[in-house]
DNA sequence: TACGGAAGTCTTTTT
DNA sequence: GACTTCCGTA
């Protein structure tokens, strides 16, 4: 029955069977850390532990789903499935669902995402008639994150003057009176940013000491995964619950450590041990995942790191082939090598697809990729970015949802109110905002009585009728829910309100395909309710399906239909393996990010970043970097990153460092690169290759010396970059065809002025327009 | 009030 | 490039 202990080795075994006490386990990367937590887990419903008394906290809610469907092939789906297992937010969304209304919250309290956050804090930035371009929404809203990630309240905050005088400092007066009526403007809606569903946990479980012993009994076992990313807040409520069986176990390894920019705070880990003096520390060092060559080249890395706990990751694995370093001219250039890599990948390795993974810094960098792999026809899937919950379309239909849930959610209401189109202009929303305030009442519940506030409040017949018909429709879908399924109730919502026929009427691409999305949401409705009738866990709830909506990511969907190559950020490949990875972009100011070199922390951090990309790797890794780049609708050229160099250059391969950049040409050619084999294979000699990596090519004239009689651009027809002159004819998406007749302006801003065929002399800002270059 | 075009602004990573 | 904002027009 035990069986799977013998599938461990010693340190492995020992973190699973010390179940009792705290415990630390330090485990490298592809040390067989999800093994161990769910051999652990399981080894604790096999000695008797109730699956209700186990509370684990994953990173991702697809880690979680992962670990579940393994422990269940141990001990059967019974027993896995009453365990607590999910990310923080979404296991203590659901306990504020029971304990949120001790805090004066609606039970059906609706849960903000960054965009709804952002339109929040936009108005009330608005409201208090501040200058948009001192209080960025965005930054106010980080500074605010910081806040409640401490535990720093809005009374707080008014009585710590350091925290006072430093928003002084930053010329930010006014941040307390911003979190206070962003705070108030929330609670008033009913609703909780993601930082608020840790936050009012902490708060729910300090402020109720029985709430706190009723967790602490029920989660007599508690385990963390990735314990190194845990923020000050997350640790909190862990060491809350844990304080009084300390029968916790926390997973994680420094040198993964990559969210610090979210509050993540490392000290966590590094100081379990002085807030647990009785705990015990295993450390997993052995790699299973990763030949010598990979595992090697990723210790270098991490050796540059300061501030880390002593461990060595080794492993007996095979010694595995250099990591091939590929100098691209350009991202277009970088993107066709790695699909012509897929595919050589493919015929000598026989690779799949879904076995690659294509890892970069940011999402903008998908792009070039995306469209050479779409060249070559190899089948990709892109992780993250914008998630499709997040398209505008979908956030209009799900906020009239949430009006049903919750008729408070200001942020929903103010979305929908007025689309699709019914003569409620912004003059009258202003009126009432500015009332919803005085009165303290919802604007929803101010207009279920708009017939009598209508005069005082300077607003029209015809505009309160509508108003008032707008409180009737949502209300009448609220009755409508009562009595019947949420599928039919959605289905109802987007024929009324109009939405299915404004996007019809759009007969655009993104027309068409914006329609398709509300089709596939009210598909995934019909799904869940389906799902949830067979769980046969009571009527499927329309709140338990926003509250997925509010926290699933992009990554977390399941839709992984057929072969596809993976793509995503760094970020979110941690946790993952793929037997071959490309990491692309390896240049400084994007990897490391130029946003972070500021301090040695920053560059620790993106240092780590690249430690988790490249041990993602089982056998074969790539990296890749350009020469020159399009970026801010620009080409900006680039220098490999000091990552690279960093590497012990026995583990790396060269490639492509003599190949120069076509001077004084109108475009590259783009078959010189079509055929890789034929490129000339440079390996130059140590001394060389550093000098050569730091100056990697002739010295091009700086953009601001160019004369405007030629201009940069990327080309329409092919993602070239070409040069522009007086005398080329170009097509435009709207003008047609037309002749360059001059170029103009500041040489970042180039206007050129073209005469079109039937259009006639336009000037059109390079940076903007879209051309495509006939000869 | 709605819409479209053009200019302006911002670009890191995510629950 | 993507998104926002501003402005003129219907």
């Amino acid at each position: 029955m035990m069986k799977y202990l013998d599938e461990l080795n010693e340190p492995q075994r020992e973190a699973v069977i010390t179940t009792e006490g705290p415990l630390m386990v330090i485990a490298g990367a592809g040390s067989g850390k999800t093994r161990v937590l769910t051999y652990r887990i399981a080894h604790l419903i096999n000695k008797g532990v109730d699956p209700f008394n186990i509370l684990a906290l994953t990173f991702t809610n697809k880690a979680a789903r992962e670990m579940k469907e393994r422990i269940s092939k141990v001990v059967g789906d019974q027993e896995a499935k009453n365990l607590w297992m999910g990310t923080f937010h979404s296991i203590f969304a659901r306990i504020l669902r029971v304990e949120a209304p001790l805090l004066g919250y609606p039970s059906d309290f609706t849960i903000y995402d960054t965009q709804d956050a952002q339109s929040v804090m936009k108005k009330v930035i608005e409201e208090m008639n501040l200058d948009k371009d001192i209080y960025k929404v965005k930054q106010v809203l980080g500074r605010i994150s910081q806040f409640k990630n401490n535990l720093i309240t809005v009374r707080a905050y008014q009585n710590t003057p350091e925290l006072i005088e430093a928003d002084a400092a930053a010329m930010r007066p006014r941040m307390g009176e911003l979190y206070r009526a962003y705070v108030e403007k929330c609670f008033k809606s009913g609703a909780m940013d993601f930082d608020d569903l840790l936050l009012r946990t902490n708060e729910v479980l300090t402020r109720f000491p029985e709430v706190l012993h009723k967790y602490q009994e029920r989660f007599k076992y508690i385990l963390v995964d990735e314990y190194q990313d845990t923020n000050h807040s997350q640790y909190l409520i862990v060491k809350a619950l844990a304080s009084r069986y300390e029968n916790l176990c926390v997973v994680g390894d420094d040198a993964q450590s990559i969210y610090a920019f979210r509050g993540a705070n490392i000290r966590n880990i590094l100081s379990f041990q002085q807030d647990y003096p009785d705990a015990k520390a295993i450390s997993l060092e052995q790699n299973y995942r990763s030949t010598k060559t990979i595992v090697g080249a990723a210790n270098v890395i991490i050796s540059h790191n300061k501030e880390q706990l002593d461990k060595t990751v080794w492993t007996a694995n095979e010694q595995g082939t250099t990591i091939p370093v590929y100098r691209a001219l350009t991202d277009a250039d970088e993107a066709r090598y790695v699909a012509s890599q897929i595919f050589e990948l493919q015929m000598n390795e026989q690779l799949k697809n879904s076995e690659i993974a294509i890892l970069y810094r940011t999402n903008a960098q998908s792009r070039a990729i995306e469209e050479a792999l779409r060249k070559r026809g190899i089948p990709y899937r892109v992780y993250g970015g914008m998630s499709f919950y997040q398209r505008k379309e979908i956030k209009d239909f799900i906020a009239y949802l949430r009006l049903l849930i919750n008729q408070n959610d200001e942020e929903a209401l103010l979305r929908v109110i007025n689309y699709p189109a019914r003569g409620i202009g912004q003059t009258t929303l202003n009126k009432l905002v500015v009332a919803s305030n005085q009165m303290d009442k919802s604007i929803f519940n101010l207009l279920e009585e708009i017939p009598q506030y209508a005069g005082k409040l300077g607003i029209n017949g015809p505009t309160s009728a509508k108003l008032y018909d707008f409180i009737m429709m949502i209300k009448s879908f609220q009755v409508m829910l009562q009595n019947h399924d949420v599928y039919e109730v959605s289905m109802h919502v987007a024929k009324t309100t109009g939405l299915i026929k404004v996007l019809k009427e759009d007969d655009t691409p993104e027309g068409i395909s914006r329609l398709e999305n509300l089709q596939e949401i009210l598909n995934s409705i019909q799904g869940y309710v389906d799902e949830q009738k067979q769980l046969d866990e009571g009527d499927p709830s329309l709140s338990g399906f926003l509250e997925n909506v509010a926290l699933s990511t992009d990554a977390d969907n399941e839709d992984d239909d057929g072969d596809k190559v993976s793509m995503m950020t760094v970020h979110l490949a941690k946790g993952l393996e793929f037997p071959a990875v490309f990491i692309v972009g390896m240049e400084e100011n994007l990897f490391p990010s130029m946003m972070n070199l500021n301090t040695r922390q920053e560059l620790e951090e993106e240092r780590r970043l690249f430690y988790v990309a490249l041990t993602r790797a089982e056998k074969f890794a790539q990296l890749t970097y350009s020469v020159s780049r399009f970026r801010w609708g620009k080409i900006v050229d680039s220098e490999p990153s000091r990552f690279l160099e960093e590497i012990d250059d026995k583990y790396l391969d060269w490639k492509n460092l003599n190949v120069g950049m076509p001077l004084n040409r109108s475009g590259l050619d783009a078959n010189l690169f079509d055929d890789f084999s034929q490129v000339p294979r440079f390996e130059p000699k140590k001394k060389v290759e550093k000098k050569t990596l730091s100056r990697p090519e002739p010295v091009k004239p700086k953009p601001g010396l160019k004369p405007i009689g030629e201009a940069k651009i990327t080309n329409q027809n092919n993602g070239e970059h070409v040069n522009l002159v007086a005398g080329k004819t170009v097509v435009h998406d709207r003008f047609g065809k037309g002749k360059v007749v001059g170029l103009e302006g500041d040489p970042n801003n180039i206007k050129a002025i073209i005469q079109f065929e039937t259009a006639g002399e336009k000037k059109l800002l390079l940076n903007f327009a879209k051309l495509r270059v006939l000869d």
